[in-house]
DNA sequence: CAGCATCCGGCGTGATACTG
DNA sequence: CAGTATCACGCCGGATGCTG
């Protein structure tokens, strides 16, 4: 009951809580999960082929991610019981609608984070220190 | 723009590169700070009602998300040299738009954590069963 | 009231080695 | 090829105590 409180001004804007927020974090605010899901938007592919796509993740974090995201219904796995082992993964309804929302996400960070990196920058210029009072007079 | 998308072999669905979608989840990625933008998304708030109005959230997590937020730009600070210190935090436009993705993506979670939910308790009763059936009959 | 410094435990994460 | 198991490390994040 986090959103009805007394305080003089408007306050929360979601209903939600923050546990329900920390759900949604934990389904797509994290990074293996996001390129897992953005490399399989385009179609099934193999385990071999996503850790080859996906640079830098490990076979724990990817045989990881890949469970929690067949555990809660965002893709397939398929295994085939051929002499070379196969496995597929395929994205299914569900988890074609969290590519779309992902990629809104991205999709903003894309607009904005030119921005964001140069607002970075320029505080980093200016608020470090207590040296911001020599900055400031030529800063601003 | 989604999910359309050839592919063939190990190439990205985005054109962005990991780094790029691990920046985005550094900035959304964090529980505390979307608590903290949907709870500013009303108007200015006080450090201390920021914290009674985000349950749970200690003074180290919120003073560190305040300065990543006002270090990018996506809220201001504003310090009244007062007898009893005062300070306001309100949203630039820049954090104003990141509510409108960010409702979104909190949009998309409540529209499917039920689904989500149901699939991962359902895939947790046959998933792992598949090995013992006998167990059932004695455990249950 | 607003904020900072410090200690510390948990676990997310990667590297490596082994199995079917 | 497609995983599983183990270990070690770093960082996140909570609790506490102190300052202006």
């Amino acid at each position: 009951m986090a959103a009805a409180r007394q305080i003089a001004g408007p306050c929360q804007a979601w209903p939600e809580d923050s546990a329900f927020i920390r759900e949604v974090l934990d389904r797509i605010g994290d990074k293996w999960t996001v390129l897992t899901i953005g490399t399989l938007s385009a179609g099934s592919l193999r385990y071999s082929d996503l850790q080859a796509s996906i640079p830098g993740i490990s076979q724990r974090m990817l045989t990881q991610t890949l469970k929690h995201l067949e555990r809660d219904g965002l893709l397939t796995r398929t295994a085939y019981a051929e002499v070379p082992p196969r496995v597929e993964y395929e994205l299914t309804d569900l988890g074609r609608s969290l590519v779309d929302a992902v990629t809104a996400m991205v999709g903003w960070a894309a607009a904005h984070h030119g921005e964001i990196a140069g607002n970075r920058a320029a505080s980093e210029l200016a608020g470090v220190g207590r040296a911001r009072a020599a900055i400031s007079a030529s800063a601003d």
